[in-house]
DNA sequence: ATAAAAATTTAGGCAAATCTAAAAATGATT
DNA sequence: AATCATTTTTAGATTTGCCTAAATTTTTAT
């Protein structure tokens, strides 16, 4: 119940990325993610398991406890109702409103959030498809069916993108690859695993690669 | 151009409301507006005008410099568009968005304030009936306030008609309601947004509509 | 198994924003 | 014009989040 700072807030985020849920998580991968160093992190571990949101142990790694989790999660749920808001309503391109999803997910009102999630009709995947866990913590149910897993001649729906990096979404964006388009799969090159597909009357190859970033839907 | 801590931000805004754009503010009243002390104020009045965002001779008073004006002036557009979309999209209650809009006023980012503002239809005048000034600091001007804008408790002089079809006019004609005559509004109910105002010492009830339909002047 | 490498923590500091208490400047009053 | 009250600033600490450099623990490799 407490009220969290912004940058406790980013770390407990940071953790719940690396390590979901249950997974120990070491301080170094923490300070990359935050673009920090190692020994501020442990600053800030100690400080977070003071608050029992985090398991700590010097030397062994931290994971969430479950104050610490349902926080996260919280966060993760703002974070992907604000995306949505910002591609839905506001017509930004889903590779813009990262950044500034990174900031509105620490607006603190439940009420707030409650509203915004009804106003948008009550999403339960955000526009590059990953789920958006209910007020109550709980993760929507979806097929995790990724491009590289179709067998050939199969006509598939694109549902969303597993890696959100800038670099993927710039890359699919110039391929004009969207959430709902439809991609046919022609052939897989036995060498690569690379794929030769039919995507808005184009023949084009994907490496399989992307083809494993790209969450689907069978047709 | 710089970016500004959510603090000096705060500083930027309390100096504008209680000084505007030219009068000189005292160091007391400031630490009153901000909940906090003198001596705290003494020293980001340092470092804001080491920024040239302020003028300040020490124990003479503060005010704003064009630098300055314009970042508070941008900060209370953001405030007044983000009101107008908790109330309007997300039926939030008048009194109860401020508080949300202090934090969402800080959320960095030109394009998100802009098609924000887009995609509310370009508001000029906020919730409480306050003007939101254009993205280059211009305030609108008051005349077309319209009697739905109006803060309750507050009393106006009608100036016109915005909807000039017959049915309109013989309404306003059947209750009354003449050209120069003076209306208060007492309260707006909260769920239709229609209005309880006293005029010709009687008191009755507006709907939103008709009240949208009034040019006023508040007195 | 032991030394080298890697990861992590500790120690000591810095900047921002805050505070309290004391000192200084201003202004108001006789 | 001298004093007293008020306002404001200065001085010195505190907290939070961050840093570098050194010390320590763990892991890896000979």
């Amino acid at each position: 119940m407490t009220k969290l700072s912004l940058t406790e807030e980013n770390y407990l985020k940071a953790i719940y990325f690396i390590g979901g849920t249950s997974q120990l998580v070491n301080t170094n991968a923490i300070a990359e993610r935050l673009n920090t160093k190692a020994a501020t992190v442990t600053d800030m571990l100690r400080k977070l398991k003071q608050k029992d949101l985090i398991e700590y142990q010097p030397y062994k790694g931290t994971r969430l406890k479950s104050e610490g989790k349902i926080k996260a999660i919280a966060i993760l749920r703002k974070h992907r109702l604000w995306e949505t808001f910002l591609v839905e309503k506001l017509a930004f391109g889903w590779e813009e409103v990262h950044e500034i999803a990174e900031q509105l997910e620490h607006i603190q009102s439940t009420e707030l959030t409650e509203r915004l999630s009804a106003f948008l009709g009550f999403p339960e995947f955000d526009p590059h498809g990953d789920p958006i866990p209910s007020k109550e913590g709980i993760f929507p149910k979806r097929d995790n069916i990724t491009l590289d897993r179709v067998k050939p001649d199969s006509a598939v729906m694109v549902q969303g993108v597993k890696d959100s990096s800038t670099e993927f979404l710039n890359y699919i964006a110039k391929l004009g690859i969207q959430l709902g388009d439809q991609i046919a799969v022609k052939s897989v090159e036995e060498f690569d695993r690379s794929l030769l597909v039919e995507h808005k009357n184009q023949q084009y190859r994907l490496s399989a690669l992307a083809a494993a970033n790209l969450y689907i839907k069978e047709l």
